[in-house]
RNA sequence: GGUGGGGUGGCCGAGUGGCUAAUGGCAGCAGACUGUAAAUCUGCCGGGCUCACGCUCUACGUAGGUUCGAAUCCUACCCCCACCA
């Protein structure tokens, strides 16, 4: 596929903010199938915490890129890159449209922009490089980045910690494989944003939040645990996840649960907004998802049918 | 009714004569972002003018007082909490 990118809508927005009911409105205009660009859904069982969508929802319209790997276990965006593009490869060969839907910026721009040519990380010696530095405080981690990656823009101990494997483990600071490995996006992104105002997005991830753990999200996370997903691990993270843990542990009430759960998903939100404001090339279609959904997806088709008669790129 | 403790910026909570628009935390706002990204990190945060330095106004329950100077000391009053009645 080296001749001619595919042009996808994307379909991005806040959590909340109406993503899933609008994809699927968007339905009704057109054979299309939804790869979902969410860091959380890929986790299985963790249906309720992350807002997944419905099995109904799902036997609707076909979705890609929820359920790939068990809670504990890491995906990440340069998988999620090389998946999506099978996903779009294939839909796209079914003569289907496929439309890429979600809330992980990062994952899109994978996906849209390429990261860069990650050089092999031996798996056990980054196992148990990890191991080691998570004896050490952040401020050091930090500390030892800067020193190996001249580079190292800073950040906490995330950043710091894959700054570290990627020099100690290939010899070469993480910002020269960024600057020589570059890839390129292997798709022609035509993005949608849905934004709505501050008061009436904070009203509806308040009401889910609610929803949740009414639906039983603690008994969801109940059970992931028993199973032996580490707590802290990839995909009990997040936001909302992370509340029902703190109560299962004893360090939270039930009933500051749902509250907690608010305030956490209002400021990744928040967020979000910022990545879509400034990180997203435009043009871009900005959509108030006020609106009802199948008005937005009728814009959206419309804007569509425009884009391709104009032959933008 | 009595005794003791307390009333501080949107909230919690330090501060006990000047260095205090007032430590911290939360919430909020803004920003960053190349394989953990629902993560990780940064800045701002009483009002007004200012890009900024800065200037100015209003602030520590209320009203007075002491002092060159008070959130901090004194007096009265109001309210809250605990215990005793």
């Amino acid at each position: 596929m080296a001749a001619a990118k595919l042009r996808v809508p994307v379909l991005v927005g806040p959590t909340a903010v109406g993503k899933t009911a609008t994809a699927l409105a968007l339905a009704e205009h057109w054979p299309l199938e939804i790869v979902s660009a969410d860091s959380r859904q890929v986790y299985r069982r963790l249906d309720i915490g992350t807002a997944k969508p419905t099995r109904k929802e799902r036997a609707r319209v076909p979705h890609h890129g929820l359920d790939l790997v068990d809670p504990g276990h890491r995906y990440s965006a340069g998988r999620f890159a090389r998946d999506a593009t099978g996903w779009i490869a294939d839909i796209a060969a079914r003569g289907k449209l496929p439309v890429v839907v979600g809330g992980t910026g990062f994952y899109v721009r994978a996906l849209a922009e390429g990261l860069f040519q990650e050089p092999p990380l031996d798996p056990e010696r980054r196992r148990a490089l990890e191991a080691w530095l998570s004896g050490h405080d952040a401020l050091e981690l930090v500390r030892w980045a800067a020193r190996l990656d001249p580079g190292f823009k800073g950040g906490g101990r995330q950043r710091a910690t894959r700054t570290i494997e990627v020099a100690l483990l290939t010899g070469r600071p993480l910002t020269y494989w960024q600057g020589a490995a570059r890839q390129h996006g292997l798709i022609e992104p035509w993005y949608v944003v849905l934004t709505a105002p501050r008061p009436v997005l904070h009203q509806r991830i308040a009401a889910r939040a609610e929803e949740m753990v009414r639906r039983g999200l603690v008994e969801e996370v109940a059970s992931v645990l028993a199973d032996g997903a580490p707590a802290h691990g990839a995909g009990l993270d997040g936001v909302g996840l992370r509340e029902a843990v703190e109560y299962l542990h004893g360090e939270r009430s039930r009933e500051s649960v749902a509250g907690a759960i608010t305030i956490a998903t209002r400021q990744y939100a928040k967020r979000q907004e910022t990545w879509f404001r400034h990180q997203l090339p435009g043009p871009v279609l900005a959509l108030d998802s006020v609106r009802p959904p199948d008005e937005l997806a009728s814009a959206i088709a419309g804007a569509w049918a425009e884009a391709r008669g104009l032959g933008v790129p």
